[in-house]
DNA sequence: CTGAAAGCGCTTACAG
DNA sequence: CTGAAAGCGCTTACAG
């Protein structure tokens, strides 16, 4: 079997908890000659110390759960977002010396028991409702919800300004002349992100005094969007401008109002949220929000290390968000002859 | 803390192993009555084994890792392929009571450091060079290698068929009456995917006797196909079709060609391979080689798991590649007026 | 059908 | 600076 602890002593001629201590780098307690003679040992054996001991001794694992909601029976799927997001804490939970746990969960009473199951210090939750995460327990290790607007205190959310960035995309379109727009997203209630990034595009919307705004409910996959788009002109012939609650979605408008012979932007604008790579591959490119991924993923994983070491977390983190100008928007035709130079885009979009 | 064997067997008035049986379905040496009785505590009381205790004691963890290289220091990134094919495997993992840690890898002595820490019973390998993987220890627990062409009789290798995959891309592009076509993607060696879709795809054009290919290296992102799009014709004048090694890829020529000005089918034809969202995203729609995700998902993780179980798998496993065809390949004008209705598209491509 | 014992490889107090 | 003891929660033979 593999080399052990009990193994190193021997060979070192020290007790077994010398070794652990110089492993676990409890240095301070170990004359720097033994330091010297164990480390030498361990690395040329090869030692590496078993986790599952280590966890059930310490009553501490050192790993993460990521749980992600799957429908009974069905694959564990991810959001580009999400992937990126992942990739990105497991490589600081990596260099703190953490382990990542993959795991679909398929109703919320799992949560928990993967949690005890393993010992989890803690865990990442990732795409789940706000709803399913209030019902949570509140007793537990640590969780950490991205992209959540839930009020559970056992959750610390992780998230975007969506309030400021339904702003950034109305008034980016309002710029333009825009006064017609559309809000295209799944439906939503009385919180959640969508609702944060409609309300905040709504209050642009209703600063401008001849603008108006409809809403459209709309899943979030390209599909939706495709129809929604090759049916915009005949269902709502007066709006130029439509705002997506994410890049897929945008994408997926954009391609049908091409199928539908309207021009984009010429016709139509279309504005994302997520800055998706997808989002630079297709014509005309698209303008969009953008989340500070980079960010989010670090003060995310600081969040949740610092909980498991017993520091106070926020119950909520918000990142900020920039528009990312691309090809899809431009000055609405009619406002183009009939508004006159007055309603062309003022400059900066902010 | 959480409760243990011990508490349900105090409860229960029966011994810690005789509650061990029943949790484990050991059903056989216990009476039914008792049966009852043991699980209806568990039940009510929540009762979740410990992994960590039980991996110890069984010296089995019941937990495979999916391991992923990463340069030093950087963050961990699949491709959307290798995201299916993670999520597809967890779910049928999770359904045999087995559990995923997902781990990123910076040089190859860490995955056996992974196995030997967590006791895992196999890993799935995600990404890696044929060579990172050849020079594997061969001792170890089961390695599953997607994609993968290494002799290393540890790992076994799910992959798709990309030798006929090549083939495929090549014949229906000769079909369409194109004769001097182009092969994309990234630098290749004596075996690997890309030699492997390479030869598929020479051996095709081998066999038309007037039609010659040329090859050139490019980075598999979208960038990189961009730039190869935009100089093509002025690079590769004869040129009118071009096969890429992956969809992201082929999206980048098309996007590229478009920016150049040449139209896409009808100066240029593209085909790509994987079968990403993202060709159905982009116009024209991309004609592509698919894999079948699902089975792929299905046959690795039937191969990992009975290799855990003692089984012998085979070194390899190659699974079926078909053509899908869509928007981005038409006859080329050349042979349009050239050669004449001959040379146009001889029927079904298999 | 049921149980007492030993042990998996480690860490945590506590002594010296 | 170093070590002997107890114990984390389970499973594995082995008895009865």
């Amino acid at each position: 079997m593999a080399v052990t602890l009990k193994d190193i002593a021997e060979e070192a001629g020290v007790s077994l908890m010398t070794v652990s201590n110089v492993v676990n780098g409890k240095t301070a307690r170990v004359s720097p000659a033994t330091i010297e003679r164990v480390r030498g040992i361990v690395d040329r054996r090869g030692y590496v110390a078993n986790a599952s001991a280590r966890s059930l001794a310490a009553s501490r694992s050192r790993t993460v759960g990521v749980l992600v909601p799957v429908a009974e029976g069905d694959m564990l799927t991810m959001s580009p977002h999400h992937v990126a997001v992942i990739g990105g804490m497991e490589r600081q939970l990596r260099q703190a010396g953490y382990h990542v746990l993959l795991r679909g969960i398929t109703e919320p009473a799992e949560v928990g028991e993967a949690v005890r199951e393993w010992g989890l210090d803690g865990a990442v939750l990732l795409g789940f409702l706000d709803a399913e995460i209030d019902a949570l327990p509140a007793e537990g290790g640590p969780l950490l919800a991205i992209d959540s607007y839930s009020l559970n205190p056992r959750a610390t959310g992780v998230r975007s300004d969506d309030f400021g960035g339904g702003g950034l995309a109305a008034r980016h379109l309002l710029e333009h002349g825009h006064r017609r727009l559309l809000f295209a997203g799944p439906a939503f209630g009385d919180s959640g992100v969508v609702r944060r990034r409609h309300d905040g595009f709504r209050a642009a919307v209703d600063a401008v005094t001849d603008a108006t705004a409809e809403v459209v409910a709309v899943n979030t996959t390209y599909e939706d969007g495709l129809a929604l788009g090759r049916a915009l002109r005949a269902e709502h012939p007066a709006v130029t401008a439509v705002f997506a609650t994410a890049d897929v979605l945008a994408v997926g408008i954009m391609a049908g109002l091409l199928d539908a012979g309207a021009s984009v932007p010429g016709e139509v604008s279309v504005v994302g949220f997520d800055d998706l790579d997808l989002g630079q591959f297709v014509r005309p490119r698209l303008t969009t929000v953008a989340q500070d991924l980079a960010e989010k993923v670090a003060v995310a994983t600081r969040m949740l290390l610092g909980e498991i070491d017993g520091e106070a977390a926020p119950d909520e983190v918000e990142l900020g968000v920039r528009l990312v100008t691309r090809e899809s928007v431009a000055v609405p035709r009619a406002a183009d002859s009939e508004a006159g130079p007055d309603s062309a885009p003022t400059g900066a979009s902010r």
